[in-house]
DNA sequence: TCAGTATATTAGACCGGTCGGTCAAGTCAA
DNA sequence: TTGACTTGACCGACCGGTCTAATATACTGA
């Protein structure tokens, strides 16, 4: 594993364990075994770090288990409790490791950061689109099949996103994995009609 | 207006439009026109400073537009559009006024602090937990009362703020208060039922 | 009413530590 | 010999927090 690939890694677990803020660069180097030097070879700034973490992380996700849980082969709105039940072992699975719950990653940059840094909240942005995306596409596909009633496909994936994010939130602010299992399959009972 | 409540005042605009590590108490005091010791003589931390800064919004939260909101008089469903409304048209001025979309006070710091800080995240637990107890009540009565059919209220009140602070975290993202009122009146669409 | 005193509040210099970031000198493989 | 990579000392700025001294304000007994 080379020297930008540890960096990358360790800033990633640190990031997502605490906060943008609260991780220093110092602390990313001394984790990952870099001097100093080495990291601002790489990466030109702490901007730069933590949007090569974002790409990182969201590549993973799209070859991970999103792209297991989005699987066409899989009825469509099965895919809403694959992912949610994906979230939720991976969230059970970190607070059993760290003994807290770190939440979504993009989340929790997107609250802490979006309203300082343009770039990042773009970046951001542009995920919760791309997976909003997979949603959408699940639910027409869902409706082709009739199996749902017609509804404004767009919104809906939109809404069941947020309500995933929102999930979350409440989750890691209880610290308990288990309101994601708990709620988490109400996702499927969000509707939002058709403008006609 | 005296000193604390001008500190006060302050630091919750401040970190409502930032975050709570971007903002130091440098910063709080100068915008405040108050001196450091001032400061230190009525707060004995920056954490401490946090607690009465959500306690204070979530006071006014109360006594505000979640009070006329979740009014009985109104039927229960209504409040929750209400509800959706106020968020919205807060955000919008919000944003209006200071260009970017704040968000919650209480999911940003959620997210932020909640791993760093068990103090702050048991607080905000506390307060999500009073604002689930709003949705909860305005759902008893909406069976009650025959609006909509019997389920499982707890749960779904829980869904219901989590719905609504995803939806915020959202718009937050996009930078769009219309993303609340577009997905927001959905939240009545969410249901987890009993289990039996 | 007043002197005297205790207490609440203000003022701002100061502290050690950390922040993100720079830089010149070195190592090493091609 | 070149260019990618590493080393670690160093930078000014800022962080949360402390401290002592000055200054209002409130309360006291005579």
């Amino acid at each position: 594993m080379d020297t930008k690939e540890r960096i990358l890694a360790t800033a990633r677990e640190l990031f997502h364990g605490r906060s943008y803020a609260d991780v220093g660069i110092k602390e990313i180097c001394s984790m990952a075994n870099v001097q100093k030097g080495s990291f601002y070879h790489f990466f030109q700034s702490k901007q730069d770090l933590a949007m090569a973490v974002i790409d990182d992380m969201s590549d993973d996700w799209a070859n991970g288990f999103v792209a297991e849980a989005f699987d066409d082969a899989l009825p469509p709105m099965e895919r809403l409790d694959y992912m949610v039940d994906a979230v939720y072992f991976w969230q059970k699975a970190a607070k059993s490791l760290e003994g807290r719950m770190p939440g979504c990653l993009f989340g929790n940059l997107a609250l802490e950061v979006s309203t300082r840094d343009e770039v990042i909240r773009a970046r951001l942005n542009a995920i919760f689109d791309k997976a909003s995306g997979r949603f959408h596409q699940a639910l027409e596909q869902a409706i082709e099949q009739g199996e749902i009633p017609p509804l404004d496909t767009k919104a809906t994936a939109t809404a069941m996103l947020a309500y995933l994010e929102g999930v979350i939130l409440l989750a890691k602010t209880r610290n308990d994995p288990d309101v994601v299992r708990n709620l988490g399959p109400a996702i499927k009972s969000i509707r939002i009609e058709r403008k006609h």
